[in-house]
DNA sequence: TATTGTTATACTCTATAACTATA
DNA sequence: TATAGTTATAGAGTATAACAATA
């Protein structure tokens, strides 16, 4: 088999990207939600979480976490509650409609997971998952040097 | 070696799209360009070109291509000329400073790619290679199906 | 009639800065 | 004084719909 070049390897790895991209895409159009609310949701998985929390989690202002939270508010699938002992703060609390919404995301993850990998040979993915991690960690050293 | 869940297979798949999305982010702050002005001077690489055909290229509306197009005007990286023989288009032709930025675009991806990838063993290089298009061969196969 | 690009309008994500209530 | 969240303001990307100029 013929080694290819670097940027042969850089077009596929942006490809897939990609294509992940577009499943998102997918997603948001069934779901009628947009990227950044499932991303919210998705960190309310563990559980109801203030929203300097949330903020710090997915790396937005405060004010952007008000503006998803009050869409997610209006769509029914998270609350607002009181913090049980710090009256400044509120507590993003997901409803049962947003609790299936996470289900459904997860579900989601683990059958397109099984669908891409289930079939592939022990071997092959396993040295897949090597071939990623290594690019993971050059990939990151590259961007900590970058800063 | 052990064989990884697919899940953790796709939790790499989709770390690596974070770092890639992540770079973009860098470049747009070093650059002062916007990911989707990036997009566009990236399809002006092979020469001017109307704007429908930018709105198909990279999937947009027409009427977002006007946007990204005034502000690529603003900061000098693009005129509109007119067209040769349609007088209804308009021909988005890069400046030097657009055709600098695209060729900065391009060394940025070799130089990433070569980091990435120069220094990876062929045979193995080849195999992650394979198992991408064996990835993105299976994923476009979803996206068909799912429409 | 169909196509090209624009104006009009609207929604979302994002940010900074100033402010209120509370700790 | 510091923190949590909001209001005020602004810029960018995206979309649909109506429209003018041209093919």
């Amino acid at each position: 088999m013929t080694t290819p070049a670097p940027t042969d390897a850089l077009d596929k790895v942006l490809h897939l990207s990609m294509l992940v991209s577009a499943d998102m895409v997918r997603y948001e159009r069934e779901s009628g939600l947009t990227a950044a609310r499932i991303r919210l949701l998705w960190e309310l998985a563990g559980g109801p979480s203030a929203q300097h929390a949330l903020a710090a989690a997915i790396d937005v202002t405060p004010r952007n976490i008000t503006g998803l939270v009050d869409g997610l508010v209006a769509s029914g699938h998270v609350t607002r509650e009181a913090h049980p002992t710090d009256r400044r703060a509120t507590l993003v609390t997901p409803t049962d409609r947003g609790r299936d919404a996470i289900a459904e995301l997860r579900s989601g993850y683990v059958d397109l997971a099984q669908r891409l990998f289930g079939g592939m040979d022990g071997a092959r993915l396993a040295g897949f998952a090597e071939a990623l991690d290594d690019t993971i960690r050059r990939f990151s050293e590259l961007m900590e040097d970058a800063g």
